[in-house]
Formats: structure tokens, C-alpha cells, sequence
DNA sequence: CGATGTATTGACCATTCGGTCAGGATATTG
DNA sequence: CAATATCCTGACCGAATGGTCAATACATCG
């Protein structure tokens, strides 16, 4: 709640730089680890502990630069719904489908690959019902679907694509390509990898491309 | 760990089928209040006071029926995957195409929709990196797996389908299917929806079976 | 009716949970 | 060098955790 964004803005940063430098290293490692951490087993599941662990700091420490652990976790949630935001950011209706499409699949896949423990840190949040994002979802997100929505039957009445419902098409994409970070441990099981390399990303960006501006009848562009 | 699979059939049973009634009550009690409670948290963020109050018994009860936490949790995800092993069960290289990838979309969405908590389930014990289920992926799914890439193989080779990998191509019904129930809590706040209906199954489904069969080069069957 | 087993659960246990706080460590300033 | 302010953390708190167990409730049967 006590939203302390930099209490050391008074006078240390002006010659003590080592002091902001140490204290953003340790907010960072926590950060990462807490995501780590509430990804791999959601809000009620994680414990300060385990990240303070992961961290390599006092639990004591982590609650001092965070607060509390509501705080922490929805900072997370809020550092990835920045990031999904810058996506895929303007788009129009003069726009050529084929190139949108295969942009948007590309860059959701390099996020949900940038960032795999936000992409399940997310996906465990909506999981067990949303509970800390439900407004931003009937708000912010929404009006994000239905803006690209529209776009996408302003193409179909053009004849660009088919007549297909944007919005399904919207959740079409972004399941195919969410799933390879939610569901890492089922696809490197099944197919038997250690992990997925590059190639192995690239050659699934391509495969959901072809199909899926197929199966929908948009001409590749080139 | 002590498998108590019924230590009541020594004798209660014969005469007084009352008690083995509220035995089997109270079972499926906890298991459907366990699905939901594991589905929502995951396995570490579920209490056993929790699940116990949702089937409305004393936590002590869930115990002697289910013997631990871990046992329960067991319980659930084996029954999940024997629902999911009967699906699509006995396909061959000779079956159309067509019929067989929108039985597999249409299943697999009754799936999703019938079971929704246990999908959740599921897909949480595949978020926190599957530490149950790690010999399973690698075994049992993975055969099943194999074993239907093998016959979308060779409908390529026969012209009937595109020449995609078959396995990103599982990888997308499966995801794709899935979304609705794991991201129940998103597709409803985008959609500004209180549930999905009937209709917007069958709906999603069509869309579904549409994009992705035109998508891989598969003409529907009729 | 006892006798005998099973079904049920409240009381309890050690451990871990998120969070507080006093006070020592450390750095900056006059 | 103090004086002062910030950083850091071990010790601690009440609540909740999974699990145990002895005592009770109950049903069945001779």
C-alpha cells in the first residue's frame, strides 16, 4: 500500500552513487526472484522466504524494499501489464493484415520468451480467477481487444481477410503463443528437450504465422 | 503414501450400505471442493482447511479420507489424466482428415468445459514446472503424442494436409482449447461476458475447427 | 443388551506464514 | 571527530499450515 518509490532522493545520490546503486541491484535480484517465485506457484503459494532465498537476502531485507508481499507482487503485475502494453502499440486500418499478424505473433512470442516468468506469473494470476487484475482487464485490456478488434473486421469487410470473429482470432494468437512460456515444462516433456533454442522459437513463429494467416485468408505479403 | 483404497469393505458394506453411501458422499465431496481449491491456488497456495470448508466437513475428515494433502492432490491429477487419455483414443492413418482434427478441437473444448477446475488444475501443475508430473509428459503423453504426429505425418505425405510440423500443430489445438477454460476469468472480462453459453462454445469451436483446418491445408469432409 | 469394530472429530503439535520493531551497522554531513 | 540520518537484520509476534491421536459416536452382530 505505502507506496515508497525512492526515500533516498533527499541528498545521498549527489555524491554517494554506490549507496542507489547497491540499493537497485538488491530491488532488481529481488525482483526477479520473486517473480520466479510467485510464477512457480502463485500468490497464496509463494513465501517471502523463498524469494528472499532465491534473492540471497534476509527475508527482513525484502520486506524492508518492498513493504509487504501484496505490494511486491502487484509491482510484478503491473512491470508485465507495461510491457504487453508497449505491444503491438499502433496499429491502423490502412495497415497491410498479413504484416500486422505476423508482427503480432512474432512479438508476443519474443515476449512470452523474454520473459517467461512474468508470462506465467500472469498466467497464474488469471488462473485463480484474476483476483488482483479484474478491473484491468474489463478496462485497460479490453479496450485494448476491442480497438484491434475492429481494425481486424474493418479488413474483413475489405475482403483482406475472412469474415472471422476478431476477438476469437485475438485469444487464437495469444494462446498459441502464451502457451510455450505457461506451458514450457509440457513442451520440452513431450518433445523431449532440454530447453528451446532459438531455431526451435523461430521455427514455431513461423509454423503459427503460415497457419494461422491461412487459416483465417490473409495473403502473405511478400 | 498409504494408499487406503477401502477399509470398510470388511464387513459394513454387506447389510449396511448407508455408511458405504455417505463414504462415497463425502469423497466426492472433497475431491470436487480439492479440484477447486488446487485449480485456484495451485498445490503449495491450498490449505486443507480451505478445501475441507468448501465440502463443508471438518479439516480432520478430509484427512482420514484422503490420508495427506499430497495423496489427495495425486488423486486429482490421475483422474484428470484418465479423463484426458480417453480422448481421441483410436484414430488411424485411414480416418478422414477432417473428421478426425475437428473431433479432436470439439472433444478436447468438452473437455475444458465439462472440467473446467481439473483443466485448471492441470494446467497450474504445469505452470509451477509439473514436479508431479514430470514422468508422465515424459512417458505416457509423450507416446500419445508421438503417436498421433505419426498419422498427421502421413497425411502429409499423402497430400491430405499441409506439411506441418505435427507436433506445433497438436501444440495449438491444445492451447487453443484450452484458453477457455484456464483463462476463463480473462475471455470474461474482455468480453464483458457473466459466462460462457452453449452458443459461444459451439461457437468458438466452429471458429476453431475453421481457421485451423483451412490452415493446414485440410479440406473440411463434407 | 453388550461386544466389536468402524467413522468421526476436537484438541493438540511442530513448523512456517507475513509482518513488526528495536537496535546495530554504515554512510553522510557539519 | 562527533552528530545525524539512513540502511539493514535478528529476534520476535499471532495466525495459519499439514498432520497426529486419543476419545467419542455409531452401526452391526452374537
Amino acid at each position: 500500500m505505502t507506496e515508497r518509490s525512492a526515500p533516498v532522493d533527499k541528498r545521498a545520490k549527489v555524491r554517494g552513487e554506490t549507496s542507489g546503486v547497491t540499493r537497485r541491484r538488491n530491488e532488481q535480484e529481488i525482483l526477479v526472484a520473486a517473480e520466479r517465485v510467485f510464477a512457480r506457484h502463485g500468490y497464496r503459494g509463494a513465501s517471502l522466504q523463498a524469494i528472499a532465498e532465491q534473492a540471497d537476502l534476509p527475508k527482513s531485507n525484502v520486506l524492508y524494499y518492498m513493504g509487504s508481499k501484496r505490494g511486491l507482487y502487484v509491482r510484478l503485475l503491473e512491470r508485465m501489464m507495461e510491457r504487453w502494453n508497449a505491444l503491438l502499440d499502433d496499429i491502423s486500418v490502412e495497415d497491410d493484415p498479413a504484416e500486422v499478424l505476423e508482427a503480432f505473433i512474432r512479438s508476443k512470442m519474443q515476449l512470452s520468451r523474454r520473459h517467461p516468468e512474468g508470462s506465467r506469473l500472469f498466467a497464474a494470476e488469471i488462473l485463480g480467477g484474476a483476483p488482483f487484475l479484474h478491473e484491468y482487464l474489463r478496462g485497460e485490456l479490453r479496450d485494448w481487444v476491442q480497438a484491434r478488434a475492429r481494425i481486424l473486421e474493418q479488413w474483413s469487410e475489405r475482403g483482406l481477410m475472412d469474415p472471422v470473429d476478431p476477438v476469437w482470432l485475438i485469444f487464437l494468437i495469444w494462446s498459441a503463443t502464451q502457451h510455450y512460456a505457461d506451458f514450457e515444462a509440457q513442451v520440452l516433456g513431450i518433445t523431449g528437450r532440454d530447453e528451446l533454442t532459438d531455431a526451435d522459437v523461430e521455427e514455431i513463429t513461423a509454423f503459427l504465422t503460415r497457419v494461422i494467416l491461412k487459416g483465417c485468408g490473409v495473403s502473405p505479403s511478400r
